[in-house]
DNA sequence: TTACCTTATACTCATTATGAGTACAAGTAG
DNA sequence: CTACTTGTACTCATAATGAGTATAAGGTAA
């Protein structure tokens, strides 16, 4: 490779190359009624106005938009800006997530030999802020990962999945002699003596496609899953966009251990049990109530106002306000020390 | 950074778009000699804008390669191959790091109203594998962020740096009745009671920045610094690169605290000496020798082998092992729990 | 050889953080 | 009133952390 600068001009020789198709998606992420949602938009190719049509797909999709080069100044402002068009919505709290370009990983591509790479953007919404959306709707995210929710313990899909996991890890160790898919099934589901870590939903849902369990494996190869587990791993989404929702989620629960993130998804004066409860959403695990108020508490992230919330049906409740000033107090303050119940 | 065959029309008809260039770079750290490095190509002679204007900037790079989006099946495998290309050597550890497209970062777009999106990588390497570097050499990281070793204690660049931001932020407030710039110098640099926060390189970096205080913002507006301290804020680097290896070492760091990224950086047999100072030299802090010794055996993550290293100077040490079985038992063991000195 | 340097490794000790409870306070519904 | 709800304050055992002291095992120089 030579120089950034040193090199000639752009399409050498007037060449046709593949077309790059370079877009953009959000993963939306809000909790209302104490349940982690994400906003999607679709059926994708529905046929509105054709109703002889064949039926479609009536998988979600994540909100997307084209990047304008020509017009947007930065990745994200395009973003914001077509979530805006798209439903309404103006986003706050707004992070990269990732970069999505292998090949094959959109259908679109097969046709017309284009390339489509995707930069994936991760935001979270206050509840309340949940208003004017228009062409979408808020999905339940356990809707598409029923593996990942923890509240209420260990959740019996998981002995499934672990059962469908061995058998396809020894058909492959038999026909190709493979690696050690054991000590990575372990890893990704807790099973060895490491326990659940919530962070991993995308290795986990990684590893789901490469054993063919998850429907996408089949729809992106235009067949229909075989095995009857396929069935009851959540909804499949258009594209690769269950991978990114993946990624986003993995993302938040990692940083709820470390930023202070959670006040992110809730309004601007709380009681401690629906901040709990946002964190437990989100990362799928419960806490115990007068330790998560401890924690919160001695780590400075609140402030009381001296008001209380009434409508809890029990005594009423003291009404917090995040603290911005903890930011210069204290590096790096999460609030989540979670772990998934323990095996009795 | 992004390639010079990769323009694309636009989307849609056949309009015609402004070039869009997808690039790859590559953060690749290293630590030989218990010092951080990070390898760069250059220098890159370029004259900004017109041909025959300016001489030349000796600013070094990271390496970088165009996007072929005919060729390559990943993004990732694609930078591997650029940089096995372009220095010889062959990556081990690589993660993505961040996409940048932001209008006006590459010089290069003024002219002919082209766009660059570059994804960047960041990858590790172990010492001993650092043969074989052809075009390429090694820096040290802290020639670029001089502010960000504290090894030996506080350096008093900071407060050189601290005073040089409030005065900036003083007459930003008068002239544009700005923000609260004092809390967030505060919190970059730890001058609160936040105490230092190795991890957010990036923040600091991008607040001396908009302080005008680095080079490179006098460098992207065609001028040359004012404030004499900018000469002692470290090499600038090519176009944003400096921003990137900031973006790399940053999360380099951070991953350092919850996965055992650290034995990326060593050979496969090391003494705990040699991993604290891997550790050390990343994060720019130092630590407690027998409490990281304790931290690391009762984590699990090195099985010692028998044999012991003669060269120490001292009594000789045991050498260790990497114990990959550690990702079975324990959730997200790092190596580090690092903070900077107390002050006095 | 010894004294003394170096680095490695083991152990102590006070403090703080964490997990898991118990106890009690302050509302609502009947 | 009682029963039931949810909120808040403490307790207590255990684990993790920060900061040392002490000792081991090699070297080198007098």
């Amino acid at each position: 490779m030579s120089g950034p600068r040193s090199s000639s001009t752009g399409a050498a020789g007037g060449q046709s190359y593949p077309k790059l198709l370079v877009g953009l998606n959000a993963v939306i992420l809000a909790v209302t009624r104490d349940q982690p949602r994400v906003l999607t938009v679709g059926p994708q190719t529905a046929s509105l106005g054709d109703a002889s049509a064949k039926p479609v797909t009536t998988s979600r999709a994540l909100p997307f938009g084209p990047f304008d080069r020509e017009h947007d100044r930065t990745l994200e402002l395009c973003m914001r800006e077509a979530v805006r068009k798209q439903s309404g919505i103006e986003l706050g709290y707004v992070e990269q997530l990732y970069t999505f370009a292998d090949k094959g990983r959109d259908p679109r591509e097969g046709s017309g030999g284009s390339r489509v790479l995707s930069v994936a953007y991760l935001a979270l919404l206050q509840e309340g802020q949940l208003a004017g959306v228009e062409d979408a709707t808020w999905e339940d995210c356990y809707e598409f990962f029923p593996w990942e929710d923890w509240r209420g313990g260990k959740p019996a899909l998981i002995d499934e999945i672990e059962a469908a996991l061995i058998e396809w890890s020894g058909r492959e160790e038999q026909t190709s002699g493979g690696p050690d898919y054991r000590e990575r099934i372990d890893i990704c589901f807790g099973l060895g003596d490491a326990g659940w870590d919530a962070y991993q939903v995308l290795e986990r849902y990684e590893l789901l496609y490469e054993a063919r369990l998850v429907a996408e494996y089949w729809l992106d190869r235009g067949q229909s899953a075989t095995n009857p587990i396929s069935a009851r791993l959540g909804q499949p989404m258009a594209f690769d966009h269950r991978r990114i929702l993946a990624t986003g989620l993995g993302r938040v629960r990692g940083k709820l251990r470390y930023r202070p993130v959670a006040f992110e998804l809730i309004p601007d004066t709380f009681t401690l049990l629906r901040l709990q409860h946002a964190v437990e959403a989100i990362s799928g695990l419960r806490s115990h109530k007068q330790n998560f108020r401890r924690l919160v508490e001695r780590s400075g992230l609140v402030n009381g106002t001296g008001t209380r919330e009434a409508k809890t049906g029990g005594r009423p409740a003291e009404l917090f306000r995040f603290r911005r000033a903890v930011l210069r107090e204290r590096r790096a303050p999460g609030v989540a020390t979670l772990r998934p119940p323990r095996a009795p």
